[in-house]
RNA sequence: GGCGGCAUAGCCAAGAGGCUAAGGCGACGGUCUGCAAAACCGUUAUCCCCGGUUCGAGUCCGGGUGCCGCCUCCA
């Protein structure tokens, strides 16, 4: 158990705090898990490996974590989507739950240690609203129960706002319901509505209501008080907000969660993903293009809490030119007069933070490859070296920058120059003692274990990771690579001949063709321009 | 209208009072190379504007300006 302070910025104090827990040395954790009624886009992917790198840290560091992470299979947007599809709602849930699960395993995300879900705790549900009655903080109307915002005195402390603000603002956007003693009170417990999943309750046939089920089930699964809750910033209000008012409506005021932490929102062109727009991306409409390492990667260079811009650039199928964002949104070229439809687009839409990404890793990946290499043919000196003085830092400031406030971006940026060191003692090793080098290359590798235990990123097998990386890439940009071989062995052959003219003839075809060449003592490679 | 967040180099991005403001991409120069590429080395910022607090501020406070988000389903 590391005794260096794990510092945390707090939303409902709207401060870093150092982590301080309910027991030494064990946390506990609730995070939003999704709504089950689409395939997860990649904000839901975000929100899903930010508290996945969390709890992977918070472990390396030494702490018994419970993660909790639940599913919401019991919703409106469900039963709106199984009208839809016809199918009953238990269906669609349980069907994009399972989806749900193979993105987050694409991921390397690590599943909870426990994933409850709405349908599995209909009586602790029930037996916290029917609490909240009690207290006089819900009332019943027609099968419906509402929680008494005003009730509450904490109410809007954690999205820091007041009920009246509230109210004035919203007057004329919500539809008010006048069985309700105040527009913001919002549902408990929702009456049967015909075709609808429907339980038997005190206040008759019905389901629960949005917010309940995660005060439920985290009461349930790690106590009424606990260290951790994260999510969307979205979610900030109404959905935790509410989830404060009802668990310690509930249990009392001094309970619940001790940490509030949101995740920033993944934008696209600058605004806000979302349906209307078009803007929105699946993660498997990613993960079909690049590895899904290469996502979380990309996903993991920005701070947690920071918005983070998605690039999109999309070129003209007539002319070639990159398209505007109104180009995009209406399909019609400016420069050509072109017209593209809109899955055509999105078919060619490129993203160069992905790119980047992309490349970033195939790096990374490249140095452990070649790294592990020269330890393999080598023999382990005996006796103690000073280490190349980058790699002897790496762990102690990436662990450093994690400690605040889990900032990967500055974490990463702490891998940059033992890479650079690494990579240099691979070329040459010159200034350098045998010895050193075997233990500083055996050291970063080593370390680098540790890096990917926290992050969930260059934990592959290297090999195995390029070639994944190189095949998809190849399929992005419509590479033939038989081609490719064939063009390169050409070139191998003009080498052997000194006929340089013929050589770099080819290495032309092949630049136009987007690949270059590496020659190197074992021979030539291609790898990407 | 109310509330909240952000503004750091050509682009992305760390930084939460104090050594020479991380890192990535790009660009330029060099090493290596048949020439290249890859890899390595080097160069590339005084932090939106104005005022204040402080011995000292990108970092704190006040006032502008500009973006973004939430207030309705939203990760």
């Amino acid at each position: 158990m590391n005794p260096a302070p794990i510092e945390l910025h707090d939303t409902l104090s709207g401060a870093r705090r150092p982590l301080e827990t309910l027991e030494p040395g064990k946390v506990g954790i609730y995070c939003c898990g999704p709504t089950v009624y689409d395939l997860t886009h990649v904000g839901n992917a975000r929100a899903a490996i930010v508290p996945d790198v969390i709890v992977r840290f918070l472990r390396q560091q030494g702490y018994e974590v419970k993660y909790v992470r639940n599913i919401t299979d019991i919703d409106d947007k469900i039963i709106r989507r199984s009208l839809e599809e016809g199918r009953p709602a238990v269906e669609v849930a349980a069907r994009y739950a399972a989806e749900y699960h193979r993105d987050m395993a694409d991921l390397n995300v690590t599943p909870p240690d426990v994933e409850p879900c709405v349908q599995d705790h209909i009586p602790q549900i029930i037996e916290l609203v029917r609490s909240l009655v009690d207290k006089g903080l819900a009332y019943a109307v027609d099968g419906d129960v509402y929680y008494r915002v005003r009730a509450f005195p904490g109410y809007g402390k954690l999205s820091k706002r007041r009920i009246d603000e509230m109210i004035e603002g919203a007057g004329s956007r919500i539809e008010v319901d006048e069985r309700k003693e105040s527009p913001l009170d919002f549902a408990l417990w929702k009456g049967a509505k015909p075709g609808e999943p429907a339980w038997d309750s005190p206040w008759g046939s019905g389901r629960p209501g949005w917010h309940i089920e995660c005060s439920a089930m985290s009461s349930t699964h790690l106590g009424d008080s606990f260290d951790i809750h994260t999510g969307g910033r979205d979610l900030v209000f109404p959905h935790h907000e509410n989830e404060i008012a009802q668990s310690q409506g509930a249990h009392g005021e001094d309970t619940f969660a001790r940490f509030w932490m949101h995740n920033g929102f993944i934008n696209f062109a600058g605004e806000k993903m979302s349906k209307s727009l078009g803007n929105f991306f699946t993660t498997r409409e990613i993960t079909a293009l690049y590895p899904p390492e290469t996502l979380r990667y990309f996903l993991l260079t920005v701070h947690y809490r920071s918005g983070l811009n998605f690039e999109i650039e999309v070129a003209c199928p007539g002319c070639g030119a990159d398209l505007g964002p109104d180009e995009q949104e209406t399909g019609l070229c400016r420069a050509c007069g072109h017209r593209t439809d809109t899955e055509e687009l999105r078919r060619r839409v490129r993203f160069p933070g992905l790119e980047e990404a992309d490349d970033r890793l195939a790096y990374v990946y490249g140095t452990l490859l070649k790294a592990r290499a020269f330890l393999a043919a080598a023999t382990r000196p005996s006796g103690e070296e000073p280490l190349g003085e980058a790699t002897a830092g790496m762990l102690a400031a990436f662990v450093e920058h994690m400690r605040g406030d889990f900032n990967t971006g500055g974490a990463l940026g702490a891998l940059s120059k033992p890479l650079g060191e690494v990579n240099g003692l691979l070329d040459s090793g010159k200034g350098v003692g045998k010895a050193a080098r075997y233990l500083t290359l055996e050291r970063f590798v080593r370390d680098m274990e540790q890096v990917a235990a926290i992050l969930g990123c260059f934990g592959q097998d290297p090999a195995t990771w390029l070639q994944l990386r190189r095949d998809m890439k190849a399929a992005r940009l419509g590479l033939d690579t038989e081609r490719v071989e064939r063009l390169l062995a050409e070139r191998t052959a003009a080498r052997q001949g000194k006929d340089w003219a013929a050589a770099d003839r080819i290495r032309d075809e092949l630049a136009d063709l987007g690949v270059g060449v590496q020659d190197g003592p074992e021979g030539s490679v291609w790898a990407f321009l």
